[in-house]
DNA sequence: ACTACACTACACCGTGCAGTGTAGTGCTGG
DNA sequence: CCAGCACTACACTGCACGGTGTAGTGTAGT
């Protein structure tokens, strides 16, 4: 007698097509609107099947999040190397880089709908799930104290830094913009811009 | 045959004793999670009064909103009036202001609160609802002008230094804290003080 | 041909909840 | 004393949803 029921492990793309259902309904909708019939639907997949790879709903939200998250995390990462490894002008690069965090990200601002969602489901998840939504903070706050360690920006408290650094510019665009969605480079630009040099100007060095 | 089966204008307390037990529910739990027999049991009313009241569950969302919009508004307006007329020293006006606006605020950031029940329910409200969240920051944007045309402060966007400020100080402190309640001063004033230090930092005139 | 397995279709249970209908109670003014 | 009103208690409908059980189908390996 197995302890757990034996969820099944899946080899097929089942288990993927339910989990990217479930990633777009959950970050649209939010957990409690969505039924786990239109995942099913959307997943193209029966309901059974749906509960045999996952055990009940939370599973599948826990699962969900892990997964955006970490890929996520990946992103974030790759974007800063590509876009804040030397930089010749720090504006600019600054501005490339929360550009391609606001639209590379999938569709819409991906980030911050996870955000919401761990922030909104306290209930449905273990303790230490949203550390994940701050990870894209300190890897930011990493490479600050580089450049604070180049002379490129005069910071004390990196983290502090990061986080500033993250409500001038998604932080702003977000609440002003409400999570419209984020493709419109002209609309989200005049955020970011505004929000690096408001950073600059606090955090630059003259 | 009135049109809209005549909902009852309650000249007793009962209208506000409904009105404060929904908003309680519904900024702590949000609109889904709250159901009506919770809202009357905890006005001490029977559920049929609710309805008698206000027709719906929707109905009654956007009444909360209104009243806690509204409520909300008056009090910014004030703690703005109280803390930042002819201040002697701004960094300290500014935090002063900033922390009595996060706790001052009945309980815990019922701003916020306010703001991700609006964002969150766009379906349960009709257009225009959203527009109580941007009032605060208009506000404040007016004294920042003032504070502009007095030599305090270097601004050319008001409304864009105010979202900059309430991005640094309440944004942060809500995206790290996660809606604590945030009457422990002593967990919220590190972030409101480094805030409004960042934002002198980037605003201020040397 | 037989087994094993992944999967579907579908019926089904229990529950929580929005909303309604109604009988009855107590109070207030004429 | 009566009429009207505000309100409660309560039963009830309809529905959506989470979760389960199961019979049956297609497919792959032996």
């Amino acid at each position: 007698m197995s302890s757990t029921k034996a969820l099944r492990e899946g080899s097929t793309g089942k288990r993927t097509a339910i989990l990217s259902a479930a990633r777009e309904l959950f970050l649209a909708n939010g957990f409690d609107r969505t039924s786990v019939d239109a995942v099913a639907a959307r997943a193209e997949v029966s309901k059974r099947t749906v509960y045999d790879y996952f055990g009940d709903k939370h599973t599948l939200l826990r699962a969900v999040i892990d997964t955006v998250g970490q890929s996520l995390i990946a992103t974030i990462r790759r974007t800063i190397d590509d876009n804040l490894t030397d930089p010749s002008d720090l504006e600019d690069a600054l501005v490339a880089f929360s550009m391609r965090i606001a639209t590379d990200m999938f569709d819409s601002a991906e980030y911050t709908a996870l955000r919401r969602l761990v922030r909104s489901e306290p209930d449905n998840l273990p303790r230490g799930y949203n550390t994940i939504a701050d990870v894209p903070e300190e890897a930011l706050a990493e490479r600050f104290t580089a450049f604070a360690a180049a002379g490129l920006l005069d910071i004390q408290d990196a983290r502090l830094a990061a986080d500033h650094f993250v409500a001038l510019t998604f932080g702003v665009a977000l609440t002003r913009l409400g999570s419209a969605n984020a493709t419109e480079d002209t609309r989200v630009r005049p955020f970011i811009v505004e929000g690096v040099r408001t950073f600059l100007r606090a955090y630059g060095t003259r």
